[in-house]
DNA sequence: CCCATAGTTCGTAACTTATGAACTATGGAA
DNA sequence: TTCCATAGTTCATAAGTTACGAACTATGGG
């Protein structure tokens, strides 16, 4: 029976630039990313739920790996979960306002559908009522 | 038999971040959309020799066609050729200093490389001489 | 009209990703 | 201990994406 492998945790000038793109260019990824800068040491399972969406856990294991991979962020076992936190700091000394500017702009898209997600729910009211 | 299609160049409005992050996680496009910011107006067979790979102008297509719906280039017909420009100013007003950002990373990234290369060129001539 | 050059599309093989089911790992209760 | 619950991982496979040769479209010049 297939044993349990170790987390992999690149060294820093193992991290990619392509390997950080395409970490962050999948949304789910990219708001677990987001929520763990604000709030270290969040578990796996926190995010069973995201953004309005149900995520299978197993779904949920590879993307955390992904974010692990490419250097993201650390998960550390602490008795039966697992704590994640980001490795922004030194992401950012490697290669310094990448991953700070991606977020923002993530975040500044976020924003932007959200307010037209209020305008279209505006405009059906006023047409219905 | 199948028609050809017109080009696809998103309005501003419509670029996305994961867009952006997707096409730029690949190395090649990455070289193409770089050396277009340099060198505006080249065609797309400028680049079927690009940092020492052969590209096979069928899989060179795809990857201009993925800059262009990303929003990242724009491309004309001008005469038998196409010519291709960045889309930078208006994905700069879009979302400021991501594309920026993301090109400087990859190019430093390049160069460490470059430098990393020639460490072990080096060291392997002075096991060998 | 035919040819050459520049790109695109198509078919398919190779790779990636998503997900349910079955597993491992850990700690606490009986 | 043994059993159980919780937290994650791995595996199998189905679905989606990407690479690339071959065949196509498009354009301009003999």
């Amino acid at each position: 029976m297939r044993d349990m492998r170790p987390l992999i945790h690149p060294s820093i000038e193992d991290i990619t630039v392509e390997g950080i793109l395409h970490a962050l260019s999948d949304p789910v990824r990219a708001a677990i990313f987001a929520e763990l800068a604000v709030c270290a040491g969040a578990t796996c399972s926190n995010f069973l739920k995201i953004s309005d969406r149900d995520i299978p856990k197993s779904t949920l294991s590879q993307h955390f790996r992904a974010l692990r991979e490419a250097g993201l962020i650390r998960s550390e076992r602490q008795g039966v979960e697992m704590r994640n936190s980001t490795r922004y700091a030194e992401v950012e000394q490697r290669f310094p306002g990448l991953v700070g500017t991606i977020m923002k702009a993530h975040q500044a898209q976020a924003e932007e559908r959200l307010r037209a997600g209020r305008r279209k729910a505006a405009a059906k009211k006023s047409k219905a009522g």
